[in-house]
DNA sequence: CTGAAAGCGCTTACAG
DNA sequence: CTGAAAGCGCTTACAG
């Protein structure tokens, strides 16, 4: 008894159990307005009682088009990129087309083989949610789909949608709400070497110029490293932390609690992202915060913009600063 | 100078460009054996040449199957679902199957239209990873498509595959661990009423007899009510916890450590589902783990089986006890 | 309003 | 080994 045992219903099924012709039938269910009511009534009945669905494959072959757009993304277990991810799909609910979702496990070589894949099947174009695919490759790919990718500040080829945060702007809102707390001796723990997160380190470092800090400015290579400058004994220690991503400020946050520091007592940190958990751990986390869904909507909009012939053009979204408990004044 | 502003190339092409037939081209293409060594390298280089690339929804509607699956996830965020996902997907890359993923975002009403359009995306099969999808609605798509569902308990309608792990062994471990540091007062904090949490307050009932610690067993409705029975008079406050799921484990320790209750001080706590936080956050937590990669294979394994005409099944998989900091001995 | 016909790009027997 | 033909299920002009 499995499903699918007697062959699905066509629409020449429907036709001659109807009595009308395929075409009639075709423009019945899609709607199609040159239909008289009661004919159009009578065909759907039939339909519906053979529990005929129009088969996409054939639709899809005849029109050129799926109406299914894929996302490809760097980390299934990041908010941010779900978030991301839920602007796309509640756009493209409102647009009829279907989303379908890959993970590429923050792995390059998983990416470019998921997105090949993706093609594969039909798509109609692509948003790509990763701030470190290769940009030779998705050159490459653009060739062969609409592409729009989310997250990466560094200029594509031309032809390649963009939308990004702009990092500059997310990274001096963190300096500041450290400095007008107090903080003087405020470094940097940076990210891995992707585009946003060299966009950030470079954004602190003007920052703390502006605020004519620059003597303090530190860009602290590792935790190990920043654990070592916090000795009771050292005057000269940080008393604040601007992280590159929420992840670095977890893992951060975790040690200081394993070797006895206090946050915000003894350090104030901020992280940069805004993930889920950063509400959800102790202390909480203070991070700037990207548009996230609306940079799904954004992205989902302007791909089909160019599946209407647009141009692809490059798209700027705004962060804010979520403040928590993992910030204070300085002790001293 | 947009993707595909000029048709793309088709069999056709690639014959008369080769100078042979269009099936001599799809032979060539697929690898099959029947043809020349010679002409079949030549024809690749044609192909190749012009970037050919076999259209999916011809080749699917004219071989009744796309090889494509669907996974339709509870919640994204979730690394429970997420590792069932990777299992999927890594298996599928084995059978030459991909993989297309939805969120359902915990919201039965979404599941439904979720799988309603990846139905209509022409998928050979779906693996719902979902404790909480209505049995009646599964048992309606089931008719229309080969189903496989992960993470529940309870038995489906027959025709419908299922995979999950034994709660009652579950919360066993969890309760037989506590009770091995010599807790008595262990009380259990249920979750919502899906049949795994219905299952695993079973279990822990069933295990408090068993160890005779019956008059010490407590469903205890929810984080408020429990945090009124650690007054520091009270004689007789639980000393260890075992949580129906991590997220409610995670937002007890959470409130725990806003009214400076410690744990495991005061209170050990042990998760289910060891989700991807457990590890990462002070205190690590205990907390049963289910074989989630194994259990996504087992759900895409079997669902090959039922596309070639295998029976249905239920495959139950059997977790274990990560034991890490959020439980120990009780202080008195 | 309604029907007959062509065609989307592929695979699969069927002849040679 | 290789080619001509039919057909998968749909949509889209094109006639009536």
């Amino acid at each position: 008894m499995g499903a699918k045992s007697h062959r699905a219903p066509t629409l020449n099924d429907v036709a001659a159990e109807a009595g009308v012709s395929k075409s009639l039938v075709s423009l019945a269910v899609r709607g199609d307005v040159g239909v008289r009511p009661e004919t159009r009534t009578r065909i759907l009945d039939v339909a519906d009682r053979l529990g005929y669905h129009s088969n996409p494959w054939a639709r899809s072959l005849v029109r050129g088009r799926s109406q299914m757009i894929g996302v490809l993304l760097d980390d299934l277990r990041s908010g941010y990129h779900t978030d991301v991810v839920h602007g796309i799909e509640d756009e493209a609910e409102t647009n009829g087309m279907s989303v379908v979702m890959a993970d590429a496990r923050r792995d390059p070589a998983l990416l470019r083989t998921r997105l090949e894949r993706m093609i594969g099947l039909g798509l109609d174009g692509v948003v790509i949610v990763s701030g470190r695919a290769d940009s030779a490759m998705i050159g490459d790919f653009a060739r062969r789909v609409p592409l729009v990718v989310v997250g990466r500040p560094a200029e594509l080829s031309p032809g390649i949608g963009q939308v990004s945060n702009d990092d500059r702007t997310g990274m001096r809102l963190a300096v500041h709400h450290l400095a007008s707390l107090g903080h003087r001796r405020i470094v940097h723990l940076p990210g891995s070497p992707r585009p946003a997160a060299v966009a950030r380190r470079e954004a602190y470092l003007e920052t703390m110029r502006e605020l004519g800090l620059e003597d303090h400015a530190s860009v602290v290579p590792g935790i190990e490293a920043l654990l070592g400058t916090l000795a009771p004994s050292a005057a000269d220690a940080p008393t604040a932390v601007c992280c590159a991503t929420d992840r670095i400020a977890v893992e951060l946050i975790g040690e200081l609690s394993d070797a006895g520091v206090e946050v915000p007592g003894r350090l104030s940190i901020v992280g940069y992202d805004n993930i889920d958990f950063a509400a959800r751990m102790r202390p909480t986390l203070t991070s700037v915060d990207q548009p996230r869904r609306a940079m799904g909507s954004l992205a989902l909009r302007q791909l089909t913009d160019m599946l209407d012939g647009a141009d692809a053009r490059h798209e700027i979204a705004t962060p804010t600063l979520a403040i928590r408990r993992s910030t204070a004044a300085p002790e001293r």
